[in-house]
DNA sequence: CTGGTGAGTCACTCGGTTAATCACAAAATG
DNA sequence: CATTTTGTGATTAACCGAGTGACTCACCAG
């Protein structure tokens, strides 16, 4: 990566985490200068030099930067370590808030709900990954999962299958004999097998080209399945609960049918 | 704590954590609803009906939100422990690319500056406990530290000092001899004492009631001093190093005369 | 077939914030 | 003392989010 680019990023990623442009761009100016006026930053980083007092307080403010109160002012940036632990005590702070505020909000009337068959959609890796997790941990007999890409095959992943009680039945499928082996090795508890499956690779012509990424069925009543698009990271899951979901049950058919004849689902 | 101050904190932090307004009040009402329309969403919330769609899509996005697609759509909150995992992801993914970018840019030419007395000023409570405790790691010969408040006698500051060198002398000054109490119960290593100074206190008469929070000086030659304004948890400190600094001149001479008469610091 | 209702999308206005520039006073420099 | 540098404040322009209303579509009742 270019120098610049690093730049680009860095000014970008602060802005993610709260900060003005000017206020992201003193930063990272300021972090590569060790120390500086503010008429030095303005030229290294374009933020106009009337402005960088401004941003420079507000980062004083946040712990992120030391004023030295001279003439003319000089100013620092704290150094890495200790500004993302600043940062990472601001975010504990307010998760524990909200936490609280949520919990002393309580619920409202639950309206519930018939026992329809309900599918929900979820995005982005991370947030299906914990989703997954949480479904994974409530396993009580069976487990099928299919990986679409080597990358999903997380520590966190295998830790919460290597944790589950020896009741249940896990099985791990992959989609190329390389990722099969991996998954062997850190899942020993695991029957693997590759699928056999042709969908799991992008649709040939299909505009977009999508691949899908997990295929998980716990207990044969909760089913996701999440798709990635072919170039970027983001990914999509729908996920239902439920004997009578329709895609439970072709999922079923699937599994039963296409990857292993000797195990058939419990008929409906 | 109300209920309505709950939802309103809940919100604001939320929105400290980067969520829009409206975006956040979704959050909130879906996450006491279980699961909910657009409808009853702008009906406890208030966001205009027309809008809880745009807000929602986001929040699905971010991982925050299921949703069904079904006519109506309704949404569901993900779990509060999820989300918050899946928050703090985020985190520190972003705290990982701005580390590498940052470490990509590299720095730049040092400008190096004379051995001149340098001060600098620092806000915040975390990125001072921070910072204080840098400079506490780096102590060779002598620490002494004199506490203005209860609070700020926490775990990592009593961790820190208790793995230091043990050749390092450690003095630790307390404004009470109930908080004296407390540190010599949590840091054996240390010698203890009542401050004798008088303006650790709250100022008479001058406007803003501000009192001395943290008072370190390490090796003689790094000192750190806090100021905490009365009502508010608002910290802000100044430190600097450097032997001719007049500010360590000033506190040696304090901390001789008022403190412990049978410990002279080294002449100047 | 028609009028009515609720769901969902889209286009637009208004107001506050932020980026950007300029004018000016105070301080430093030589 | 003259000139540059430093810092503050006011002002303008661009942008974004909050808030509102028009419109389409599907469904339902008459």
């Amino acid at each position: 990566m270019s120098t610049d680019n690093a730049l680009e990023e860095a000014t970008e990623v602060l802005q993610q985490l709260g900060l003005k442009e000017y206020e992201a761009q003193c930063f990272v100016g300021l972090s590569r200068l060790s120390t500086g006026t503010a008429k030095q930053l303005s030229e290294i980083t374009d933020v106009p030099r009337t402005r960088v007092y401004d941003a420079v307080r507000v980062l004083e403010a946040q712990g992120l930067v030391e004023i030295q109160h001279s003439s003319p002012q000089r100013f620092r940036a704290v150094p890495l370590e200790e500004a993302t632990e600043t940062l990472r005590d601001q975010y504990e702070t307010r998760v524990d808030r909200l936490s609280n505020a949520l919990r002393a909000a309580g619920e409202m009337e639950p309206k519930d709900e018939g026992p329809v068959q309900e599918m929900w959609a979820l995005s982005g890796g991370e947030a299906i990954a914990n989703r997954a997790n949480q479904l994974l941990t409530n396993a009580a007999e069976e487990v099928v999962l299919v990986l679409g890409d080597d990358s999903l095959l997380t520590d966190e992943l295998t830790a919460t299958i290597g944790g589950l009680d020896d009741e249940v039945d896990v099985l791990v499928g992959a989609v190329s004999e390389s990722l099969e082996a991996q998954i062997q090795a850190s899942l020993p508890r695991a029957t693997t097998f590759v699928s056999g499956l042709e969908w799991f690779r992008p649709q040939e012509g299909s505009g977009d080209e999508l691949s899908i990424g997990r295929l998980l069925l716990v207990d044969r009543s909760n089913i996701l399945v999440s798709t990635i698009v072919a170039g970027t990271l983001e990914e999509q899951a729908i996920f239902g609960g439920g004997f009578r979901n329709g895609l439970i049950v072709i999922a079923r058919r699937l599994l039963s049918q296409g990857l292993f004849p000797g195990r058939d689902p419990r008929e409906e």
